[in-house]
DNA sequence: TTAACAATAT
DNA sequence: CATATTGTTA
């Protein structure tokens, strides 16, 4: 009895909180007669669902639309404060953690940092080693600002294009205290994330997890775990 | 304690 | 390979 299927729960909530499906629709699917309810639940589903934290979610699937949000955020807070928690902020993506943000700000700064050293004209038709188009992909996708090739000068300190970040108003509130619970009262967020819609852009959640496309494994159901890269990008291919 | 970051694991 | 997770340091 102790493993169960935390999964689906917030999971539908976050399909259904999608902004808009902007062009994507391939044929067959919007099944909705199966839900991947492996029968067994726990059925004390009410309103009081705080799957938020201690649950384990199923991989983040980064789209080139939650991409873009994450450059563009990385853009306007300047390499220098484009730290997980900011960035987090300034997205204002529902559901999304800083781990998310960190793990790929990680691989992104891998990005940059490779596409330097390796600015090289290699416009011959062959990638070299190592320049996997496929990796580059997404991140391709979304266009690097200039300015992201450029180092930080030590004595110049933060000069930001511009920064009408209300948003990083952080929470100087009573930080959760470890070793103690704290019942919350969620509004329509599903997490237990705040998100501060402050900025001129109120933009809700960007990319979805899992439709058409990824695909997120099935804890219970075998061991087929196959996130499939595959992106509503006619044009990327 | 939190958070960033690096290294590692899945 | 992509993301998560962990370890370490600030």
């Amino acid at each position: 009895m102790g493993e169960e299927d935390p999964e689906s729960n917030w999971f539908s909530k976050w399909e259904q909180q999608l902004p808009k499906p902007e062009d994507l629709q391939p044929p067959s699917i919007s099944t909705p007669s199966s839900q991947p309810n492996s029968g067994e639940f726990d059925s004390s589903e009410l309103g009081g669902d705080e799957p938020a934290r201690t649950l384990k979610r199923p991989r983040l699937v980064w789209t080139p639309q939650l991409h873009k949000r994450f450059v563009d955020a990385v853009a306007q807070l300047g390499i220098k404060n484009a730290v997980p928690k900011t960035i987090m902020q300034l997205m204002s993506v529902d559901g999304l953690t800083r781990e998310n943000v960190a793990s790929h700000l990680q691989k992104y700064r891998l990005y940059l940092k490779r596409m330097q050293g390796l600015s090289s004209g290699n416009g011959g038709g062959g990638f070299g080693s190592g320049g996997d188009p496929v990796t580059d992909r997404l991140f391709a996708s979304s266009p690097v600002p200039p300015h992201f090739l450029h180092q930080s000068h030590p004595n110049s300190d933060n000069f930001l294009p511009y920064m009408p970040v209300a948003a990083l108003q952080q929470q100087h509130h009573h930080q959760q205290m470890a070793g103690h619970h704290l019942h919350r009262h969620f509004g329509s967020n599903i997490l237990g994330r705040q998100q501060p819609q402050q900025p001129g852009q109120p933009v809700h959640m960007v990319g979805a997890p899992v439709r058409n496309g990824s695909y997120v494994e099935d804890p219970q159901s075998g061991n087929e775990k196959k996130a499939l890269s595959l992106f509503p990008f006619p044009n990327l291919g």
